[in-house]
DNA sequence: CGTCTCACG
DNA sequence: CGTGGGACG
């Protein structure tokens, strides 16, 4: 099972620049797309369905504004848009597709870049995010993949220039302290279970300044996966040449 | 004289397109541009500068929005910002330049395509206008050119269209008696004088379904003369090959 | 820096 | 259709 996540940063835009070609190359069975930035009207997303997916899209109250979709070649058993809290279901920030053995959690988190006011929110959003996650696990939900655009990383090689982003929204002590309890929960990232402590892989380069040209960049794309799932990794990768957006795409292979 | 007339529909996006190369090529003494749609800060105007003239802005209150500025070879004797009353000065619609025997006023007339409100204000405008020229010719002002986008014309040849657009803002019959009303309070259109009824010669073109291509246009700006300037009406043009803008500029080669 | 919505034309 | 702003990232 190919597993995909992919911040597309607008996904007319991304379709634009030939999304639907570079999909039908790697064939993923589940596409994970965050920031989408349209609702279903704007959006035609027929070249997608065309490669034989199912479109599930959740996006935001705001026009224009975050939104995730997943997109899947086998019909899932079930769908559940968002997660039951208007506070953040209005901002389209998380997507559930059940298959049987598995179930993948879409979910855009919040930036804290705008402000101390979104980086607050952010920093709720976490913690309701792994009380969540629990309460999920304990409802009988199918092992989960989470894959998405998390806003933050957990270690000093998950970026550049780890000195001067210490107090940077993404890497700060509470954000690295909630990413270490959130795999202590019992899950596995994907990336660094199969890389070891690979440096230089990023996910998310800033437009400015030829970033990523010179791979000054974050790590904020994960694909972590319950510790039941853990033996069946068979490759989780960084694919830094596909550019449709400021990220690329996070990619994992599981056995199943 | 070489006056040139030119709606550059935002004066940032013109000056990408190679507007300073173009002003070197035509050599107007004296510049008149509308819906300039930036202030002094975001704006630079060191390449027009660096031709030789001096630059005049009137921009609007509103960022973004409106505006005229006037670059002149020469220095004026008196330039005059607005016309007095802030409802229209806050637009950044007038700009009167004075020189020996003549004086030059660039302005740009509202649009009343966005609906009933502003066709309103337009037709409100469209009469203080012509008041405003009175009072100016009253004052003792110079003969004067009046330059711009004057947002309407007079006659069936003035747009491709003259059947369908009877209602259109721009060629309503108001708006047309209007326009004969100012040529008979002594205002020669240096077009029409130099071409007679020639058809097919237009100064706008909506952006929509390649119109500019058809020529599926409207004459709508103008270079008028005071009567006492008419003698001297050497040439008036339209440069419909200059493609900086929705609109193309109009010249007056003026004998003085 | 880039994508998106919105006002305006 | 296209410019320019502002929000957001």
């Amino acid at each position: 099972m190919n597993i995909i996540s992919y911040n597309v940063n607008g996904l007319r835009s991304a379709l634009s620049k030939g999304l639907v070609e570079w999909v039908r190359e790697a064939s993923p069975d589940v596409l994970c797309l965050q920031e989408i930035k349209a609702g279903r009207e704007p959006l035609d997303v027929s070249g997608l369905e065309a490669l034989g997916y199912h479109a599930y899209l959740h996006p935001a109250r705001k026009p224009g504004y975050s939104g995730v979709a997943t997109f899947s070649k086998q019909k899932p058993l079930a769908v559940v848009e968002g997660c039951g809290t208007a506070l953040y279901d209005d901002e389209g920030r998380v997507l559930r597709l059940d298959f049987p053995g598995c179930s993948v959690l879409n979910v855009y988190m919040p930036s804290g870049t705008s402000g101390p006011e979104r980086q607050a929110f952010k920093v709720e959003w976490l913690h309701f995010f792994r009380r969540y996650v629990r309460e999920l696990q304990a409802a009988g939900t199918p092992p989960l993949v989470i894959g998405g655009d998390f806003n933050c990383c957990q270690r000093d090689i998950d970026l550049h220039n780890p000195k001067a982003n210490q107090q940077s929204p993404g890497f700060t002590p509470e954000e690295r302290q909630w990413f270490q309890d959130l795999l202590a929960d019992g899950y596995t990232d994907s990336f660094r279970h199969h890389h070891g402590d690979a440096t230089g892989h990023y996910s998310w380069w800033t437009y400015r300044a030829g970033a990523r040209a010179r791979n000054v960049g974050w790590r904020l794309d994960h694909l972590l996966v319950d510790r039941e799932l853990q033996p069946r990794i068979q490759e989780a990768h960084l694919l830094p040449d596909v550019v449709h957006s400021d990220h690329c795409p996070a990619q994992l292979v599981l056995n199943v």
